[in-house]
Order: structure tokens, then sequence, then C-alpha cells
DNA sequence: TTTAGTGGTCATGAAAAACTGACTTATTTT
DNA sequence: AAAATAAGTCAGTTTTTCATGACCACTAAA
């Protein structure tokens, strides 16, 4: 079963994987916003309107899954959270410079 | 109204137009097989294991709204239709195979 | 000690996307 | 003339996503 399934998502496009990872609202935006420095879910949730708790917290998990985006407690004074690009994620920064200078 | 909503949808970043454009099932998986050639609907069927009529018809539908693909009916022989890529598909091309390379 | 901020979860419901199977119209092959 | 192929459409159901509002634990400030 779990073979098979491997085997069936291995046969589509490379690139329909990376789609999805970054496919689901607000995840592209989200993902911009973390190329420019780490990101905090309540300032996250006031900067992009018309989110809502619920779904930016469902998309920084799934983001934190793919391995895009790495979550990180800073235990400093003002005791938070902070959302970093990874690597992997840096990798796909230039695939989205490409794509706005499309539009 | 029109207007606000197309203010709204600007503020959003660049990326998320041409992404959303290609999500949705099956769409990063005809663009790909585009590219090779043009597309014919009873193909793809066959050809896109899991797929169906209506979802394939809704895609290939949507993406010829967004300018991606073109429908052309071919007055030949076997009188059919055939799916080409636009020239605006075309400029994705390079954007994909970034993709690719990072699979 | 009440209040505010941070970073969420949970249950529920509405809306959007995808799947199924039956049916269609026109052409082509047998 | 009957059967097959091509390219779909349509109605109905299921699945997936999104949104809402209530709630929670912890910290920090007033």
């Amino acid at each position: 079963m779990t073979t098979k399934k491997n085997t069936e998502e291995n046969k589509t496009c490379p690139a329909q994987a990376l789609l999805k990872q970054l496919s689901g609202k607000w995840k592209p935006e989200i993902f911009r916003l973390a190329v420019d420095g780490p990101l905090r879910f309540s300032i996250l949730l006031r900067q992009i309107e018309g989110s809502n708790k619920q779904t930016l917290s469902v998309a920084l998990r799934e983001l934190e899954e793919v391995g895009l985006l790495e979550k990180v407690v800073i235990k400093e004074k003002p005791l938070h959270i902070e959302y970093y690009l990874t690597e992997n994620g840096k990798s796909l920064i230039p695939v989205f410079q490409q794509l706005e200078n499309l539009g």
C-alpha cells in the first residue's frame, strides 16, 4: 500500500509536488514575507488582512512539515516563536523571483 | 466593487496569481505534457491515470481561460481538437525547469 | 490581581474542488 | 446500418479547504 502510493505519486511531474507545497491560502504570501526575515504568528495575523488564526496556523504547520519553514522558540526577553526559511526554502527564492518577473 | 476587488487582489504577492493558475488537480501535469506538443482530450484521459473527464475538462478550460493554453479545432482527416501552449504559457517553461531541477 | 498579548486548538459549518456514472452530438470505421 | 471514437456536459455525491467563534495555557504588565 505505502509502496504503491509512493510509486503512483512519483509518476506525476516533479513540479507538481513543489507547486502543491505552496498552494493553499496565504502560503505564497507567507513564503514571500519569510524571505524578508523571520515571521511571528501574531504579526502575520495583523499583516495579512483577510486571514485568520486557523488558516495561518495550518499554513505555517504545513510549510514546516514540507521543510520550507523552521519553527524556533526564542527564549529571550519577550519569549516568543519565530519561523525561519530553511535552506530548502531558500532554494525556492529564485523560482519566486522568476515568477514575479513574469507578472 | 470591481475596483475594490482588483485592488485587494493586487495587494497579494505577484507569484500568488501565477501559482494559482497552475494549482488544481493535474494542471501542472497537463502543462508539462503541453510543453512536449499539442494535447488531445481523449489521449490525456488515458495518459494521466487516475484522472477523469470532468476534472480534465475543467482543468483544460481554466488553463485556456487564463491564457496558458489555446484550443484549436483541427479540420483535417480525423476532425479533432488540439490544445496548444500559448506564448504566455511558453514563458512559464523556464520556471518549470527550475522547479524540476530542485526536485 | 485583573488585564492584555502571544500562539495557538477545537468543533462546527459553509463553500469550493473533485469524482462518478449516465447521457449527448458529431464523425468515422466496420 | 451498427458500433466505435472523440470531446465533452450534467446532476448528484463525496472530499477537501476555509472561515468563525469559543476556548486555553503561559507570560508580562498595570
